[in-house]
DNA sequence: AAGACGAAAGTGGTTGA
DNA sequence: TCAACAACTTTCGTCTT
């Protein structure tokens, strides 16, 4: 199954993906090999084992075990302690989140059926948007989402909100502004969605033919020459080039069917590929 | 009967005051 | 924050295969 694509290119970058871990932390380590859902079951760090509020509270009457006033030095032991365990308790806290923000990010991996270097690239974003205090406010299952997605987008990896929504139970909406939070604060970059990486992908969901999507990579060439492509849902230009790519090769499609697949409606095709056609005067 | 067509009104997202 | 705007959707009657 070439889902989409991802998965060849993947073989081709082992050296990226290599590079990519080097600053993840430990925990985050051996997510990286148990594609094979052997070991699903085992998280690199097993969130209940983590602390689960038995912290010892340094008391901050100034007495020791029996009652009596402490010295001066120790007091000011007392105090230092007091205050390291905040400090770690702060990032305990963040640490716990993301760990779970990483199980959250795999179970959407798997589910969408990504590659591994999204999964670990929404971590990365995920680690970073943390320690941007962009969490604040947002789900942690919004933000995973959000990570995933924008993974997605900046590694071309053919992917709508909607797929994402529909294994998460976080909404599209709900999504979208934690994306723009993130594409905004971390600055990322976002290349548009282009409408190749999307004809690889359903031209192979349709079962068309190499011809025919060779076919509909040409018309989307001189689409883009002649600006017909700027401005418009990718998916309604790449709906209407398939449905005249396999009207050319003989491979007939249905409207309807094709509308289903690229998720957008006949009448949206019919005016692209009537435009399209027009213009580059081909014959249907 | 199924598919294609396109007009017209409605919807949601973007942009610029 | 609001209104204008373009792209897209919904709906539906009609034409074509």
């Amino acid at each position: 199954l070439d889902d989409g694509k991802g998965e060849i290119i993947c073989s081709n970058c082992g050296k990226v993906v290599e590079s990519d871990m080097k600053d993840l932390g430990p925990d985050w380590r051996s997510f990286n090999d148990d594609e094979q859902d052997s070991r699903r079951g085992g998280p690199p760090i097993d969130p209940l084992k983590y602390d689960r509020g038995l912290t010892t509270n340094i008391n901050r009457k100034l007495k020791d075990g029996k009652g009596n006033q402490l010295s001066p030095k120790q007091r000011k032991k007392a105090f230092k302690l007091r205050r390291a365990e905040r400090r770690n308790k702060k990032k305990d806290a963040k640490e716990r989140s993301l760990s779970f923000a990483i199980i959250e990010i795999r179970k959407l991996a798997s589910a969408l059926n990504l590659p591994r270097r999204v999964s670990e690239k929404s971590a990365n974003l995920y680690r970073r948007a943390s320690k941007e205090n962009l969490i604040r406010g947002r789900s942690r299952e919004g933000v995973a989402t959000a990570t995933v997605y924008a993974s997605c987008r900046m590694l071309e990896v053919p992917r709508t909100m909607e797929e994402i929504a529909e294994v998460s139970s976080i909404d599209r909406k709900e999504m979208r502004r934690s994306f723009l939070s993130l594409s905004r604060n971390l600055d990322l970059d976002i290349p548009p969605v282009s409408p190749a990486s999307l004809i690889s992908r359903y031209a192979s969901e349709l079962g068309l033919s190499s011809d025919t999507k060779q076919t509909a990579y040409k018309i989307l060439e001189r689409s883009q020459e002649k600006n017909l492509v700027t401005g418009r849902n990718p998916r309604g230009i790449v709906g209407a080039i398939l449905y005249l790519a396999a009207k050319q090769n003989d491979e007939e499609q249905t409207q309807r069917n094709v509308a289903e697949k690229v998720n957008i409606t006949e009448v949206t095709i019919r005016n692209r590929f009537r435009e399209i056609g027009r213009e580059l005067d081909i014959d249907y």
